[in-house]
DNA sequence: TGAATAGTGTCTGTGAGACAATATTAT
DNA sequence: ATAATATTGTCTCACAGACACTATTCA
């Protein structure tokens, strides 16, 4: 058993070498929703959803994407901590929303050494950016399209180069609907990365409909066909209208402020409604 | 930038002592359904749900229970590994559903020292079960109690001694719904695996209404009556007979079996059906 | 005026909740 | 016969899907 009587004396004599130990990183999927400028002056401006990659100048991986991430300060620090300092240091944005995805460990994920990550969710309001960003970062528009239900395959641009990669769902166990990605095709994404992003997506598409975590990527006001489109976007498919409405009705408030010029009837502006 | 003109050269040249390292353990909740005899022998065996715990017989935490898990083989074992080969040395069970549940890393959940948890949800049919199993291990009943919507309060009971802790759900985020659990009471369960029971009894709850997890604690054949008492028991809700046989309607198969001798009427035993 | 979006009314079908009724056994 | 559970029928109500209709603006 053991020759201490007591948990302070067991700790002062503690010997934490004795097992073995590793390196563990946060890496950060940051997703925003932007707008798309139209040229008819009447048509409403398209949104894309958008993340943010940094492009790597050091090996492994060098001249590759990958999600902005760090090494976690181990003696003083919480992954979330960890997470949100990264995020501070490639965008200045602070106070947002932050959940914890997935923690992905295999053994050859980082050719360098044993490190395993802990990925987050981090939803922003485009508009709340500043321009203050790494220069190595830059927003990448999604595209995703499902070839059939186990075959997703995922276009990202900047305006300057365009990635493509696809992954498929592998089913694990007989028993139940548990399931992993496995990349297929992939040439531009460091790391495993890419399955990051879309369990990223596939989880935030999940949670939409259940939580109100939607309201991280809008401004204060909105009008409904504004957070109906973010709706439409992160589901990707359209939704209709009047049953959208009743949807949303309850998680909303109406105020008094109105959208105009954009060559057809106003819209209402409305607000969050905490219940 | 770097001084190096391939990845090959840069990875033989690498010096991974440059970051901190910390140690992971795996921690699984073990989750089954066991059967209560009754007297009368009319009446069907009632159902309760346990999970299994282990005494610890050192510091820290001596005496107190926790959840079996062990510390992570950095060199050659994944998360999952180190699950399963926990689950095997205390239960010897293997091939069992497994599923990853969260990353707990709070800097002094181990006052030994830096220690991030990633914890795991395990379901297992208990007629599965041998008697081998560690002898500090022990199952324990479980009784959740819902004083109110933000306040949860679990009772275990092993036959031999009963546990009871509170926890209360947090609100993390003004705009949304995110949410973690803080202990209010807890005196024997150690390290911050009150929490791990928690989330994870709340995960199985949430998963069993898009999921065919179930099926993971059931036997090959069953009735829906046990079928249906294993739902109300997760969901710590009764279900109303014709509503549960419509859901779960396309998800078994009827067999030509029937179970007998519970002096009423006998029921079919079912099986359950991929889609 | 007409292109474009905003917003509402309403019909229909599906499916959950509720309760009642019938079926079948061992003692 | 009776207690107990198994199984099915059916009514109602809420709500999502679908489509049509009205409202309002600005070049």
């Amino acid at each position: 058993m053991n020759q201490y009587n007591s948990e302070e004396e067991f700790l002062k004599n503690y010997d934490s070498s004795a097992f073995e130990k590793l390196s563990m990183t946060a890496d950060i999927l940051l997703v925003s929703v932007s707008d798309q400028e139209q040229s008819n002056y009447r048509k409403t401006n398209k949104k894309m959803m958008s993340i943010l990659l940094v492009k790597r100048h050091d090996y492994p991986y060098k001249d590759k994407w990958c999600l902005p991430g760090g090494f976690l300060n181990a003696s003083n620090e919480t992954l979330e901590d960890c997470a949100k300092r990264v995020l501070k240091q490639e965008t200045n944005l602070e106070n947002i929303y932050l959940e914890q995805l997935y923690t992905f460990d295999d053994i050859k994920r980082d050719p360098r050494m044993r490190v395993v990550s802990t990925s987050y969710i981090a939803l922003v309001d485009k508009n709340k950016l500043t321009n203050l960003i790494n220069e190595n970062a830059s927003w990448f528009d999604v595209v995703l399209y499902e070839e059939n239900k186990n075959s997703i395959s995922i276009t990202l641009d900047n305006g300057t180069s365009s990635i493509t990669f696809k992954v498929k769902k592998i089913l694990r166990e007989k028993t139940t609907d548990r399931y992993s990605f496995e990349v297929v095709a992939n040439a531009d994404i460091a790391f495993d990365h890419s399955i990051v992003i879309v369990s990223g997506l596939e989880r935030l598409r999940n949670k939409i409909s259940y939580t109100d975590v939607v309201f991280n990527m809008m401004p204060e006001y909105f009008t409904l066909g504004e957070l109906q489109q973010v709706y439409e976007i992160i589901l990707n498919k359209k939704l209709l209208d009047p049953a959208f409405r009743r949807i949303i009705a309850d998680k909303v408030e109406k105020t008094n402020k109105m959208r105009t010029g954009g060559g057809h009837r106003p819209s209402v502006l409305f607000r969050y409604k905490r219940k």
